[in-house]
DNA sequence: CGGATACCATACGGATGAGTATGGATCGCC
DNA sequence: GGCGATCCATACTCATCCGTATGGTATCCG
């Protein structure tokens, strides 16, 4: 339950440094995931992580496996139970809205697309993530070739909320605004 | 008008530096920014570099610029001089849609948010455009708060594409679904 | 309580990349 | 054609970071 970096005087295991290389990355990117300095963060040195891991790209592949896994369950799981469609799709928009803090992760992978590690997830959870959403807009009446692009056209504003807001601080926007973007979202993009 | 990294038996200017790192930063990001990798492509060595530039950070600085200011009056300078505001949205949609080279850059430069030096820089460019797309949206007849929110939406949408399609090569999508999806963003996103 | 196993520290080697020092080559120009 | 300014090569130093080697300490268990 402890997210800080307290000394935390107990003995380490492999989820341990998978779950601190996660915070890491969400916080400073990808490029920022060296051992020495989550070794400090953990209050250990290197011959610790070397025990546990076999190499960096052994940690970094573990975390990114860890982290799809979690979505998989928690992200998609929860929404996939809104059985209403004509519902589900703007309760999935003001959800994610406002669940903002899980997206760090992706946000920050979105900009470590040149690591050729990280690819493959985010290939594999985009191409979930947009299928989900291309099936929830034909269950809301829209026929097959429309339903495709408007996920498209969705998620490709998602994401890009995603960079600008969080990584660039664009648009300077608060607490009002922002709903009243969602809702503006919300009439633009689903089918009355 | 030698694009290629040929050996090129001419000494070197201070732009001819910038013109490779921008190259150089289009096809493998900032991180692939090394002086004596630049250097190794150039035909020359350090030595030659940093006659020319203090540091690495000045060089990035000086292209960075360099691309902010063409993009100035080459982007947007074109664009606003379609006379029918009615006809500038759909056709500032198929133009930027249809010449996705200059924008390599651009989708380089978001992947790289957390280097402290382009922040400052996407945030104008970024800034500029979205107003210049609030304003399209006005004289489109939309009202205020609403073309705001919309010119927020479509260049998140514009963003989103670029990290999907250029860096993870998703949707794979060929030339005739594509022309559809602009349409289909058009017909979504302008107002009638 | 004593040893086997799990966990960690220290010290090192090797690779990479930024930046410096300095001398050599080449160009403009009188 | 010689001279000063411009441009570049070579050879270093220094810092960072991955990975290895090896010995030390804690913990569990019979």
């Amino acid at each position: 339950m402890n997210v800080s970096s307290k000394p935390e005087r107990t003995r380490l295991s492999a989820e341990d440094w998978e779950l601190a290389a996660l915070h890491l990355i969400a916080e400073q990117g990808v490029g920022a995931l060296a051992v020495e300095a989550l070794a400090r963060q953990l209050g250990v040195t290197k011959g610790s992580f070397y025990w546990h891991f076999r190499t960096r790209e052994a940690l970094l592949n573990a975390a990114l496996e860890r982290w799809e896994q979690y979505g998989e369950r928690e992200v998609l799981g929860q929404i996939e139970q809104i059985a209403d469609p004509r519902k589900r799709l703007p309760e999935l928009f003001r959800r994610v809205a406002h669940e903002l803090q899980p997206h760090r992760v992706y946000a920050a992978l979105l900009k470590a697309l040149d690591h050729p590690q990280v690819v493959p997830v985010m290939a594999r959870v985009s191409q979930r993530r947009m299928e989900f959403l291309t099936t929830a807009y034909r269950e809301a009446g829209l026929p097959a070739p429309q339903a495709l692009n408007r996920a498209r056209l969705t998620y490709a504003a998602y994401v890009g909320f995603l960079q600008l807001n969080f990584t660039l601080g664009l648009p300077r926007i608060n607490h009002e605004e922002f709903d009243a973007y969602v809702e503006h979202m919300i009439a633009t993009l689903i089918p009355a």
